[in-house]
DNA sequence: TATTGTTATACTCTATAACTATA
DNA sequence: TATAGTTATAGAGTATAACAATA
């Protein structure tokens, strides 16, 4: 029963100004207590932070990238990164190669041992929020989607 | 136009269970990075973090509450609950007193100048999360206004 | 004994500053 | 000189363990 909700919006219509704030303001609450919860309840059966498996992701869909563009894309600093890539090297997830062309650079590849953490994973390491998301129905899987892939420009820009 | 689109779900049709696994992950890596991001654009002219800012939140809604909710809230050990609050008080926003029926408890309550701060940094501190939701339509904001509520609902289960 | 909160301590993640190697 | 990355160091935020006060 659709009656008492407003019709349906083009696609376009522009957001009420006044609703922004409150939004932006539960937004950020909700995600800072969700990024604490995602933390605490990663599974505990692989040793990589939740950092490092993001740098393995990209790696996964990228093979190779040097690690200044590792750091931009993780939106952390260039000695951050360097840790981080150590810890991956460490452990056999990455390798590093010197850049032909500009050997200052670093390039950073994923291994086979990396492709298939990689893989198991996803398998396993959404399981938790997964598991919160069953219950679901469709409209709110699909605004969940909408909003990761807005908190994501948002996040990137 | 609405021709090319599935016809509206009834409320509880279920998600697609393929579907979950993907969302989780997307879902999983935009909290991350918008959280970072939050982070590094807040508003630098009070010096109360995150969390501190959170907590006096609380307690603006709730007057007063002892340690162990706010902890327990806030998704914290008592210890960092601890510091935050100790932080808050030193800093004249929020004031302890002991509790009167259980004398173990502290109860925590915020000041004049702890509201003043909530008030002037709900106008001011959600300004650049506010500023990159201006562009969005009605329907974007409706699916970060869903989002939000059930990333908190996850959160705190 | 169990519970509420605190103190002491350590760990993780991130940052800035200073440095090396290369461009 | 400028840039890519590393090393050294520090800070923020959180946790666990041991403790004190109270129930």
């Amino acid at each position: 029963m659709l009656t008492d909700m407003p019709t349906a919006q083009p696609v376009s219509a522009p957001a009420a100004a006044s609703d922004i704030p409150e939004v932006a303001s539960e937004l950020r609450t909700s995600v800072m207590r969700m990024r604490r919860r995602l933390a605490n309840e990663r599974h505990p059966d692989n040793d990589l932070s939740l950092g490092s498996m993001a740098v393995l992701g990209a790696l996964y869909a990228n093979d190779e990238m040097t690690l200044g563009a590792l750091a931009a894309r993780e939106r952390v600093q260039p000695p951050s990164m360097t840790r981080m890539v150590n810890f991956l090297e460490e452990g056999g997830y990455v390798v590093r190669r010197q850049g032909e062309t500009d050997r200052r650079q670093v390039l950073v590849s994923i291994t086979d041992k990396g492709r298939r953490t990689v893989r198991k994973d996803r398998l396993s390491r959404d399981a938790w929020l997964a598991q919160q998301l069953v219950d679901l129905d469709a409209d709110e899987l699909a605004a969940l989607r909408t909003a990761a892939s807005i908190m994501e420009r948002i996040a990137t820009s």
